[in-house]
RNA sequence: GGGGAUGUCGCAUAGUGGCUAUUGCAGUAGACUGUAAAUCUAUCACCUUACGGUAUCGGUGGUUCGAGUCCAUCCAUCCCCA
């Protein structure tokens, strides 16, 4: 796996790159759609590349665990093979899901007991197995198992929470390093940047995970509650302590404005569930600013669905019909309302990528980010 | 012509004497940030920004301290027999 920085901007610290993987190149900055459960809800990956253009996916070690199942997908040779997406995957360790998901979890230093949701038995995840069942999953970027601090969080809480997170790196890395790929391609893992909304923890955690050299590096535990500036503030602060000429991605990001906000500090991926499922839920994000489509006054416009979007439901279909589609319960407008919101979503890192390269980001992302926010 | 049944807020429903008439759907709006979410929340008779107020169970009349609920009658709809 190769990254090249290809330019940083002059007026901000917005990046554009290229992350070379065994499944193919990412032009960065980039945003990831999410795949949870082995496919991006709502979609074929036929549309993901080539309508939406994604460029990577993510997968999530917790739900694939669970269902199909490790074993199942090992015997497919790994989700790539098994979902049929020849493009580069990225899977999420399970950290996050233990935060969100487990009512009753217990975290040692050992690993994490918790209940599955599925069917309630007990299970025990250790930064060794995370990295085995990552392996399994076969994707080409795997995340550490971190400790995923809610907002607020008390001082002690996240000062506690980051020791163990960086013990569990450090043991992830040995496991990662004393196993081998399962499928013939590189893997590469990603450290991850805890510290809730702490300065003093954040610089601690960045410095300690810059440290261990790895390929690329996360930030996490952001964007789970806490106000658009702290996030912000943490984002800047991490970005200037982790390596220059690696990757960074920050987990879970966001909003369009918080991606561009994130891209001037120096952020080149991105994935966000927002997308995706407010799309089921109708609500469109566009240049223009945001749709409810299930609003009335959408009922008799048959103007096309977004008359600046690049994706062909955007040209092909209009406003009212998908409004009839998605109140209706057809699967057809889930279809078109996430192809056009996934499409956008990668419309915007593009449309960075070029203003950054022609050296516009800044006006650009100004000018824009207040539309971005109208409600339409 | 004879007999029977049923009428509850757009639709469908619960409710046989007692406190704010139930629930679902539809409608209207809001939420959603490393996805247990095609989900969740609010509202949903009328007036009022709100607090709050006024109604209401096909119509009318009656019994009762009190009626969606009991009685009479009318109206409407449906079914059966001629």
């Amino acid at each position: 796996m190769h990254f090249e920085l290809e330019l940083t901007d002059s007026n901000s610290n917005a990046r554009v790159g290229k992350l070379t993987t065994d499944h193919g190149e990412i032009q960065t900055p980039i945003f990831m759609p999410v795949g949870t459960v082995g496919s991006v809800k709502g979609v074929h990956q036929h549309e993901l590349e080539n309508d939406i253009k994604a460029q990577i996916i993510l997968g999530n070690t917790y739900h694939l665990f669970f269902r199909p199942g490790i074993d199942t997908l090992e015997a497919a040779g790994g989700l790539h093979q098994f979902m049929n997406w020849k493009k580069p995957i990225l899977t999420d360790s399970g950290g996050f899901q233990v935060y969100s998901l487990s009512k009753s979890r217990k975290i040692t230093e050992e690993g994490v007991r918790f209940q599955s949701i599925y069917d309630g038995s007990y299970h025990f995840f250790t930064p060794e197995y995370a990295m085995d069942v990552q392996r399994i999953i076969g994707g080409d970027i795997i995340m550490a198992f971190d400790e995923c601090t809610p907002y607020p969080c008390d001082y002690r809480y996240a000062k506690n929470s980051i020791n163990i997170t960086h013990q569990w790196l450090d043991r992830c890395i040995n496991q990662f390093k004393n196993t081998d790929s399962k499928y013939g391609y590189e893997q590469a893992l990603f450290p991850i940047v805890q510290g809730s909304v702490y300065k003093d923890l954040r610089k601690e955690s960045a410095e300690y995970i810059a440290s261990k050299d790895m390929f690329g590096n996360a930030i996490g535990g952001l964007s789970v509650g806490e106000p658009e500036e702290e996030m912000y503030a943490m984002t800047e602060l991490v970005t200037e302590i982790l390596p220059k000429e690696k990757p960074r991605y920050l987990m879970g990001v966001g909003t369009p404005w918080n991606i561009l906000e994130a891209i001037a500090r120096g952020i080149d991926m991105f994935d966000c569930v927002m997308p995706s499922r407010n799309a089921r839920h109708g609500l469109l994000f566009t240049w223009e600013g945001t749709i409810n489509i299930k609003n009335k006054k959408w009922e008799k416009d048959f103007t096309p669905l977004d008359s600046l979007g690049k994706t062909y439901v955007d040209s092909t279909y209009s406003k009212a019909y998908l409004r009839h589609l998605i109140k209706v319960n057809e699967y057809l407008g889930i279809q078109i309302a996430t192809i056009h919101n996934l499409g956008f979503y990668l419309d915007l890192v593009t449309e960075a990528r070029k203003h950054i390269l022609d050296g516009t980001f800044t006006t650009w992302k100004n000018q824009v980010i207040p539309r971005l926010k109208e409600r339409l």
